[in-house]
DNA sequence: GCAAGGTC
């Protein structure tokens, strides 16, 4: 039998004819410069092999030539109008070697990759094919590693085609060229019309899926940072000097309330520490520490990598690794998976770079016992293995040079063992306020040794003692400000991407390039970074569309995620290709419409921007500078607001109601985790009245993450159009992720308390949880934030196919998750546990106080039980944190958690100050220490101490407090 | 002159 193989691309070819022919193949040259044809008889299945490629796909869609033309017809026809598939015009050699291969041949074989694209490329394949020979049996071989065993058994077990996978492809190819062209020509069209800077550029003013959310990243940090304000904060800084400590050596600890935002809690607190300021350390740890090895390097990293580290633009450094693959020097630089096969030859890869000056040495040394396996990382995309160097290269010179010393020194470090060290932490309490001092002694640099890139650096404490009593070289009060967030740099805007789902690890550079090259986003280079900036013609195309009354916003991920659903239904079988394509086409259609009918917002926004009448920010596409930070607001943002709740205590004439979106967490005051929200995260509308905060080198307490991000202002949507769960989630959705259909109130991200995308780890203790992920500060821990990722993914998405897409969506995001859903006695957002200890109560889920544990208050509920009241007492309010602290309607209560309380009321108030939440405070109560007694009027007195402090920074003097009505 | 996704 005569066998017609046909892979992806050249290099899978010629490797399977390797392995299966033994390397006794002969061949064939084609027309095609990049295709040869490999013959060879393959005993096995007594056949006789003929292996070729496509690459990539063969074939484009376009319209009709009716509809192809600009001025052929209205844009909105587009939609309806019949698509043509044809062969590429460069691609013709490969499909008449195709046809003449298929006349010989009895069977097509399949190697395609083991995605999704690569189902559809075979039934393109197909197609060609049994145009040659209509009869021609087609069978799939299925394999995701280019291994041996994995390929002989793939040739001897071949599989069916699936057809729904190529469904799903069509669809979207389908989808993406309607939406596309539609949006495209109605943009170019009319901005064209109207400015004669965008018709003299002659380029087109696109719209694409991928390239819209891309711009929408890069608008809303824009927003960000040019609406940003400073805000102070003060911190207790604390220096010793141990006795042992000959040299009089400081050692400087931090505070473990890093730093607060309210100078009248600081000020009692530091007060309170000066009025016994002997120092006593109360815990010295001593523990080994390690510093983990890299991870086996994926696209996606490479890219990030490469554009922090090498200060080459993701395009570049992709680019680079293609060529450099195509010499052979490395893997295939476009995988997403971060672990390598069991059966994977590192040594002989690692012996191969024994022999470079630079790092040789170091892999001698691996080949001598220094090899530990490689980290395992999350993800595996079933075709290729970690980027890896398949050569050595020892002339190589420039980028190329710097991309695979990066590559290989990562391979290395991920075949090293993790850097070892010795930890020291020292616990001090001063004043009732606790600090602590860490010192590391780095004791085996390992993985650190080839892998300049990360940085360890040892910092030895002088030796402490338990018990030992100093008085602080230094204890003061200081001050100091929040800075600026950063600009976006290419990095942050690959991991946006990534995390999105907006486009693939090989089109995410891609899509980047994209938005530059169409004047949307300019690179600036500030020092060595390199930031990325809209132009103004790219804010205005944004806020344009924002204030349009669309149900969902072009400029954020959640389309996109929808299409992904989509297919991962019609490959599923749950739905079928002309249903998605209905389904989804009437949903565009509806927007499109609304989006012409309301152009003229578009036109206003890019005029007030490229004109300059308005605001003063945005940047020319030639990369002038429009101006530093615009004053916030602009024509059509007036009447913002709504149903605000939950707003700063403090009256400073910044706060503002939040507008749709809602908040979470009841009321808490910014003391309240505020959830990403599906608006709100990617919301690149109009910059917020009060800005979000950012950090400085300092660390932030949990409980000064409570600002809200800044939400759309946009009162010229009606809130009649917007979906309910987008007006004001409630607060219940966390409970109901698995009824119904995806909310279309999605959450785009999963942010921190710190507004940063979260991290994702895994629990690697021991315990029932192991080896569940869940998301947790993405800000070296700044801040307390928890969640469990594994919620169940909404809808469709959860059962993923059988096989991937080329890059399967990560099912990170989850509708209304992260909502603290309850408060607890801090005015916090409580944050859900799950029971892990066995017992009737396994598997329960609770509630409890989210503060850092030594802060931690009692709160705790169980998530079956609807939630008490706080404050205790009939009807009141479960934080007034909203309120201004005046004699006669609220108290502010500054508890001390110290032992030497002269009346301790662990009652569970709500307080008035957000930095601190709760906190118990030695006071005298009149009449009764009865809480349950305490009517709304019944007195407290402060101690003399807090009197005297309060009465000198002129809060409530005399310090009578009130209890909360 | 439109998209995004493979690949060269």
């Amino acid at each position: 039998m005569r066998v017609l193989c046909v892979a992806e691309k050249p290099s899978i070819a010629k490797s399977i004819s390797q392995i299966l022919s033994g390397g006794q193949f002969t061949t064939h040259p084609t027309r095609s410069q990049y295709i040869k044809n490999y013959e060879f008889n393959y005993p096995q299945t007594n056949s006789l092999y003929t292996v070729t490629c496509v690459t990539g796909h063969l074939t484009t869609s376009d319209f009709y030539e009716t509809h192809r033309k600009w001025n052929s017809c209205d844009a909105f026809e587009l939609f309806d109008a019949p698509v043509e598939t044809t062969v590429d015009k460069d691609k013709k050699a490969i499909e008449e070697n195709l046809l003449a291969q298929s006349r010989r041949a009895d069977m097509l074989m399949i190697w395609t990759d083991c995605d999704r694209e690569g189902e559809h490329i075979g039934l393109e394949i197909v197609r060609v094919c049994r145009r040659a020979k209509r009869n021609i049996t087609v069978k799939r071989a299925r394999f995701s590693a280019i291994i041996a065993q994995q390929i002989h058994h793939a040739a001897q077990h071949p599989v069916e085609l699936d057809r729904a996978q190529a469904a799903a492809v069509e669809a979207r190819i389908i989808l993406d060229l309607k939406v596309g062209a539609a949006f495209t020509r109605l943009q170019t069209q009319t901005l064209q019309a109207r400015f004669a800077q965008i018709a003299d550029g002659r380029n087109v003013v696109s719209y694409g899926p991928c390239q819209f959310p891309t711009l929408g990243f890069v608008v809303q940090k824009w927003n960000l940072v040019k609406s940003f304000v400073s805000e102070p904060f003060w911190y207790i800084y604390l220096s010793l000097t141990p006795v042992s400590s000959g040299n009089g050596e400081d050692t400087v600890f931090q505070w473990k309330r890093g730093h607060l935002f309210d100078q009248d809690v600081a000020v009692s607190i530091y007060d309170y520490v000066l009025s016994d300021p002997l120092a006593r350390v109360t815990k010295v740890t001593k523990k080994s520490t390690k510093k983990w090895k890299p991870l086996p390097l994926t696209t996606v990293e490479l890219q990030k990598a490469g554009s922090r580290l090498l200060r080459l633009a993701p395009k570049k450094v992709l680019d680079v690794a293609e060529k450099l693959y195509q010499q052979g020097f490395l893997s295939y630089p476009r995988t997403e998976t971060d672990q390598f096969d069991a059966q994977f030859d590192f040594q002989s890869l690692i012996q191969k770079q024994t022999v470079d000056p630079a790092w040789g040495d170091f892999a001698t040394s691996l080949t001598q016992g220094g090899f530990a396996v490689p980290r395992k990382g999350k993800n595996n995309d079933k075709a290729h293995p970690p980027i890896h160097p398949t050569a050595h290269a020892g002339n190589l010179a420039g980028d190329e040079k710097r991309v695979y010393e990066f590559i290989t020194r990562r391979f290395l470090a991920c075949c090293s063992k993790d850097a070892e060290g010795w930890q020291t932490t020292v616990d001090v309490e001063c004043g009732d306020e606790y600090f602590s001092a860490t010192g590391l002694v780095v004791l085996e640099k390992n993985y650190l040794l080839v892998y300049p890139y990360d940085k360890w650096i040892g910092h030895e404490l002088p030796d402490f003692e338990e018990g030992e009593e100093f008085q602080p070289s230094v204890c003061e009060l200081r001050e100091g400000k929040t800075s600026k967030p950063s600009l976006l740099t290419e990095a942050d805007l690959v991991t946006l991407m990534d995390k999105n789902g907006i486009g693939t690890d090989a089109t995410i550079a891609q899509h980047i390039q994209t938005v530059i090259d169409r004047d949307y986003v300019i690179e600036r280079m500030e020092g060595a970074t390199k930031y990325l900036i809209p132009s103004k013609l790219g804010i205005g195309l944004i806020e344009g569309y924002n204030q349009m009354a669309l149900h969902k916003s072009v400029s954020k991920p959640q389309l996109r995620r929808e299409t992904e659903r989509s297919m991962v239904q019609v490959c599923e079988g749950t739905k079928s290709k002309s249903d998605m394509l209905e389904e989804t086409i009437v949903q565009y259609k509806d927007m499109f419409m609304i989006a012409r009918s309301e152009f003229d917002k578009v036109v206003a926004c890019v005029r007030r921007y490229l004109e300059g009448n308005g605001e003063d920010q945005g940047h020319d596409a030639g990369g002038a500078d429009g101006g530093g930070p615009g004053g916030g607001g602009g024509p059509g943002q007036g009447g913002r607001g709504g149903r605000g709740r939950g707003q700063s205590a403090r009256a400073r004439g910044t706060s503002a109601p939040r507008g749709r979106g809602g908040r979470r967490g009841g009321g808490t005051g910014g003391a309240s985790t505020i959830a990403p929200d599906s608006d709100d995260d990617f919301d690149a509308g109009p910059p917020p009245p009060r800005p979000p905060r950012s950090r400085t080198n300092e660390i932030m307490t949990a409980s000064t993450s409570r600002h809200a991000r800044p939400s759309s202002q946009n009162s010229s949507k009606p809130a009649s159009r917007l979906p309910p769960n987008q007006e004001d989630r409630p607060a219940k959705e966390h409970s109901n992720r698995n009824a119904g259909p995806p909310s279309t109130g999605m959450t785009d991200d999963t942010r921190c308390n710190c507004d940063v995308p979260a991290a994702q780890r895994t629990v690697v203790k021991e315990s029932a949880s192991k080896g569940r992920k869940f998301w947790t500060c993405g800000n070296n821990g700044s801040c307390e934030f928890f969640q469990w990722a594994d919620a169940p993914p909404s809808g469709e998405g959860a059962g993923m196919s059988v096989i991937p897409a080329k890059r399967p969506y990560s099912a990170r995001q989850d509708p209304g998750s992260g909502s603290p859903d309850r408060i607890c006695s801090c005015g916090l957002g409580a944050v859900q546990r799950t029971v892990v200890k066995e017992g009737a109560n396994q598997g329960r889920k609770f509630w409890v106080c989210s503060n850092p544990q030594d802060a931690r208050c009692q709160f705790f509920e169980w998530d079956d039980r609807p939630p008490q009241p706080v404050a205790s007492g009939s009807g009141a309010p479960r934080s007034t944190a909203g309120s201004p602290t005046t004699n006669g309607e609220c108290f502010k209560v500054v508890l001390l958690s110290s032992s030497n309380l002269t009346c301790l009321l662990s009652i569970a108030f709500s307080v008035t100050n957000r930095d601190i939440g709760l906190m118990l405070v030695p006071m005298t109560v009149v009449g009764t220490s009865d809480h349950e007694a305490l009517g709304p009027l019944s007195t407290l007195h402060l101690p003399r101490r807090h009197a005297s402090n309060a009465n000198r920074r002129g809060i409530s003097a005399p310090p009578v407090l009130m209890a909360i009505q």
